[in-house]
DNA sequence: GTATCGTACAACCAAATGGTTGTAGATCAG
DNA sequence: CTGATCTACAACCATTTGGTTGTACGATAC
């Protein structure tokens, strides 16, 4: 059988969802982006936008959460990195749709060639 | 300079929210692995779900939104096929974060190299 | 024609999200 | 010790989300 990817989702992978939630919000990508580069502490972060320092430690705490972030306290300061393996179970998803993808597309050119087989004596 | 994909993403790329949101949900992942694989109708989808018909069309319009999924008007039903384009985009965002990892990688591992060379004389 | 099927959409609701301000505890500098 | 910094967390608020039910409408079947 060549699609049977989809049987072992069947549904509710709470990780998945709080990875792409994460992922889901522009000043988290971009904080994602810039600790994943280099280190910084979090009113480091908070430094960068516009918004509240509170609201930068909640976005941190959500990319935390899914695994995109560490923390580790340093002083009195906590320093974010980037969390290689939470990216590496996002990018894993999207391979495995891609996998899909181009099952599909072979799919459809057997089925093609096999027209052809069928018209060509 | 080695990082500086970071200031071309300052922020606000309202597209890849819709993307990453509309994958932040199981349900959600399901229909766009199925439709991936291949059609359904929207009845058809709902039809594998517990939850209400309403709620799976309100799902399917998040990926439609998203550029994740298409709809196609035959006959009275409404199919839905996934759409590549949205994958690649999403693929390719976390492809850019892949590459910053890796370069923050190489660095460190360019910082090593020059403290061997002052170690070792 | 009428009945049924597939869809769309509105109205409503509970819960989660993204933001704010304010308070309080550690840690460092002087 | 005192004051400034960095962080954590609670309380609050507006908006969005994920679900429901109900209604309406075009296409199909009989």
């Amino acid at each position: 059988m060549v699609v049977d990817q989809l049987s072992k989702t069947p549904s509710g992978d709470v990780e998945l969802d709080r990875l792409f939630q994460a992922l889901a919000d522009a000043t988290r990508r971009d904080i994602v982006a810039r600790v994943t580069a280099g280190e910084y502490s979090v009113s480091g972060l908070a430094a960068l936008y516009t918004m509240s320092f509170a609201a930068v430690q909640k976005h941190v705490a959500v990319l935390e959460r899914a695994s995109l972030v560490t923390k580790e306290k340093r002083g009195r300061e906590q320093i974010v990195r980037g969390n290689h393996d939470g990216l590496q179970k996002a990018r894993h998803l999207l391979d495995q749709f891609e996998m899909i993808w181009r099952q599909r597309a072979s799919r459809i050119a057997d089925i093609l060639a096999e027209d052809n087989e069928r018209d060509l004596p």
